[in-house]
RNA sequence: GCCGGCGUGGCGGAACUGGCAGACGCACAGGACUUAAAAUCCUGCGGGACUAACCUCCCGUACCGGUUCGAUUCCGGUCGCCGGCACCA
């Protein structure tokens, strides 16, 4: 007789057993465990069914550190400053933190529904002033240490956000955020160097347990490169022109050069003749937007009238200037080797400039070149002295060899530039310095932290480059800290990503308000384990948090200076879009948001929990699609029923169940280890079909029930605490170790192989674990002995797996 | 254009270092229980050929080719989809 399984009554019971006991404490002897969650921003729209899958496989892999003996940090907070709420408060004249609050308060409602073991004394909400106090504390540590500067300079501007940004928001030439074309903007600028780590950056990726992507992606980012600088001369006149290449070897081939038009002797190189035409062509590049800069495809140029000394054999060569060479890498100017690279053949194509092949192909000068030849491959031609090198050695050596002539030097470059850290916006942390005439951008001091974010009466942005609280000139007015006369607040804010580059640290010593965090504490629980979210940070705040982590390193904070040593990306759950069908992001626009709500109501948090891990591998996106949760409701109905007719029959411990419990702890622990959480899930399927099965005979004995329980306990905390109880287990099943499996208690004695002929399974004989080869074979052959009708030419025994005849 | 990943039933997806392809689940079909329905339980479910039925055989992991006794898995090429970068010299 079935008992039935009500999932709102036991949910319920065990929320409430939960809080009055709690499952995580600290002893001071565990070792702990750190497994972090990207914090999530508190949109109005409330949670998704695919926020709620990240969070169940960090709170399903949390529980299982658990029960291996960890003491657990498992926060969780808020990362609320940000566009949204901002224009919410333009569009309803509401004050951002009251909306933020409510949305703070909905969407932690939606959290605790996950049931997911997040300790909430450590909650941060990087909007609070005793959060942002050391928020802004790290700026001034970076700017006493000469990492946050101001410069006026273009910058990414989005017209749409009215703010400026830094490189890794914009997204195609559009602004990550709303996707409107970002335009250029000369604004003084507060940078932070991040350059200044560009090595430690890149260099410290290889110390991470991170997906092999996105630590590509950020190298990338970091992009560097390694070169030399020759100086150039111009003909008749004293200037000296500066290129960057990384191919050195190929100097002889340089038949032009190509500056920037924003290049600072762009109009100097000028003549008469041609005065016109270049200031024209300056004039129509400082006109053309990002987009259009990058999707020109065709090449465009002019040239200066000058011409500048190859310094290594004295050649002329026409100095030009285009588009396609970017002001701000390298030195804004390079030498152009049609014969050997992509963009300077399409231009000297272009402009019918001369090609002059420095590399053999395949030891041969190639004839009518129609494409450059591009690799460092070859013995080098036409170059002097250089003659008969190999390309790849001479590459690697010019460099030097033209630092000790005298014209040129080694050098690294990186597409890596320093940070736009200012915003025009109202919603973020003010920048805590002060302009004072006489002793310049002073920043506050300690003492006087947080500057608090002051009230304003519009939030619209301005657009002018100037932020909302330049209007506010009782804040903006104040004395300087450091000479006391009347001095100006600074008006930009911080962007969003300010806050969450460190709010991991801030969590193991969220009250301190002495100390950013206490050192002991974060000796203790930092850095942090496992770091679990989406991929589309890779670049963003997953660069940002390393370099604020190695500078607060650096300064001794703490003694880390990689801040997440394991990172796994979930799959977004896509939704479909209501006409075409296709997978798209969810979008509250789009109408295709599944609330997780309803569901929890219907079939439960624990459905929900194992829905969320069975629909795909974890790491890969996903559609999202209802009916698959009565799959999963329905396997906990059947294994709830199966432990509550079960527990009370004594069934003895028999070999087959021994077999299929240590089995089952393998399947599960390999496959979780391994983060194939969709096939735990399937595996608990197909075991618990197997005591189904048993149950309607011989019966399944307790300790394999205590074991499925436990196992499963994680995946469906509720269910798995109720039937521990249920099975006699003291509270915790939390508290119980994970359990662990014998190779030698699974074995089998005899086993089922299959018998192949030319590679065609044509029978299967059982064997036994030890039976030896020729005893095999010989029963093999009588098993298939009617299709044995050719000559056996090969008889292959794999052993224990596989038989395979070959016969003609 | 460059770099990376992927391509398996009607669907989501399994298959450990090459060894019985399609686990587990959804959907569907048939049956049992029921006055009936829902729920539950049982059975079937890649395509095809031959069968009254069982058996048996052939084809099949995007496509073409290779290595191997044996390939979803390894190698080469083609096509398609997705992601990243995008004139970084």
């Amino acid at each position: 007789m079935a008992v039935t399984y009500n999932h709102r009554a036991i949910e319920n019971k065990w929320k409430k057993g939960w809080e009055q006991c709690p499952i995580n404490v600290e002893d001071g002897k565990k070792p702990k465990y750190y497994c972090l969650d990207m914090f999530p921003y508190p949109s109005g729209n409330g949670l998704h069914v695919g926020h709620w899958r990240g969070y169940v496989i960090s709170d399903a892999w949390s529980r299982y550190k658990m029960m291996q003996g960890y003491y657990l940090i498992h926060p969780m907070g808020w990362d609320a400053f940000g566009l949204p709420a901002e224009n919410y408060a333009i569009q309803h004249g509401i004050h951002p933190s009251i909306s933020t609050a409510e949305n703070v308060k909905n969407i932690k409602r939606q959290i605790n529904e996950i049931a997911a073991i997040y300790d909430w004394e450590r909650e941060v909400n990087t909007t609070d002033p005793d959060y942002y106090k050391w928020t802004q504390w790290i700026f001034v540590q970076m700017f006493k240490n000469g990492l946050a500067y101001e410069k006026e300079m273009p910058i990414n501007w989005c017209p749409s956000c009215k703010t400026g940004l830094a490189n890794e928001e914009v997204v195609d030439g559009k602004c990550e955020r709303c996707h409107s074309e970002v335009t250029k903007k000369n604004l003084r600028q507060w940078m932070l160097k991040i350059t200044a780590y560009a090595d430690r950056l890149l260099e410290d990726l290889d110390t991470l347990d991170w997906p092999e992507k996105v630590k590509k992606m950020q190298s990338d980012w970091i992009g560097r490169s390694y070169g030399a600088e020759v100086d150039f001369k111009v003909d008749g006149m004293e200037e000296t022109i500066t290129v960057y290449t990384t191919r050195p070897d190929t100097l002889y081939g340089a038949t032009f050069m190509v500056l920037a038009p924003e290049h600072a002797l762009a109009k100097q190189l000028a003549t008469a003749q041609t005065k016109e035409a270049v200031e024209q062509y300056i004039y129509d590049a400082s006109m053309k937007s990002n987009v259009d800069r990058m999707q020109d495809k065709e090449k465009t140029g002019v040239f200066t009238g000058s011409y500048a000394i190859n310094p290594l054999n004295g050649a002329k060569v026409p100095i030009w200037l285009s588009d396609y060479v970017l002001a701000d890498y390298g030195t804004g100017a390079i030498m152009c080797v049609p014969a050997h690279d992509d963009r300077d053949f399409a231009f000297a194509k272009k402009f019918d400039l001369p090609i002059i092949q420095v590399i053999a192909k395949d030891g041969k000068e190639i004839e009518n070149m129609t494409e450059a030849y591009t690799e460092a491959s070859g013995i080098m031609i036409h170059s002097g002295e250089w003659n008969g090198m190999e390309s790849a050695v001479l590459k690697r050596e010019a460099p030097e060899m033209i630092e000790q002539k005298g014209f040129g030097r080694k050098t690294v470059n990186y597409k890596l530039r320093d940070w736009v850290f200012s915003r025009q916006r109202y919603w973020g942390e003010p920048i805590p310095i002060v302009h004072c005439p006489d002793c310049g951008a002073v920043p506050l001091p300690e003492d006087q932290l947080p500057l608090l974010l002051p009230d304003v009466d519009s939030y619209q942005p301005t657009g002018t480059g100037e932020s909302p609280l330049a209007d506010i000139t009782d804040w903006v007015n104040t004395t300087c800290p450091c000479c006391g006369k009347p001095a100006k607040r600074e008006t930009n804010t911080m962007p969003q990503w300010a806050g969450s580059s460190w709010y991991f640290l801030r969590y193991v010593d969220p009250k301190n308000d002495k100390e950013l965090v206490n050192r002991e504490k974060a000796d203790r629980y930092l850095p942090v384990d496992m770091y679990i979210g989406g991929v589309e940070h890779a670049v963003l705040h997953l660069l940002y948090a390393r370099f604020y982590t190695k500078f607060l390193h650096d300064i001794g904070v703490v003694d880390f200076d990689e801040p997440f040593q394991k990172l796994f990306n979930q799959g977004m759950v896509c939704g479909r879009d209501r006409e075409t069908g296709a997978a798209t992001k969810m979008s509250k626009s789009l109408g295709n948001i599944v609330s997780p709500d309803d569901m929890v109501r219907d079939y439960g948090c624990d459905s929900l929990r194992l829905y969320e891990l069975f629909i795909g591998p974890p790491e890969l996106d996903s559609i999202w699609d209802d009916s698959g949760i009565d799959g999963v409701y329905r396997f906990i109905n059947r294994f709830y029923n199966m432990v509550m007719t079960n527990k009370d029959r004594d069934v003895p411990e028999t070999k087959e169940l021994l077999k299929l419990r240590h089995r089952m702890i393998k399947d599960v622990t390999t496959r979780f280890e391994q983060f194939s959480l969709n096939t735990v899930v399937s595996a608990f399927m197909e075991y618990n079909n197997k005591f189904v099965e048993l149950t309607k005979t011989t019966g399944v004995d307790r300790e394999t029930l205590k074991t499925a329980v436990l196992m499963l306990a994680p995946f469906a905390p509720h269910i798995g605490e109720e039937l521990w109880e249920q099975l006699g287990g003291s509270y915790s099943v939390f508290h119980q170790s994970w359990p662990t499996y014998d190779e030698e208690a699974m074995r089998d004695e005899e086993l089922e192989i299959p018998v192949q002929i030319n590679g065609k399974t044509r029978a299967t004989i059982m064997i036994g674990a030890e039976e030896e080869k020729h005893s095999v074979l010989e029963r093999a052959k009588e098993a298939v002995a009617d299709k044995l009708t050719g000559t056996l030419v090969k008889e292959i025994y794999v052993p224990n797996k596989i038989v395979n005849f070959v016969q003609k």
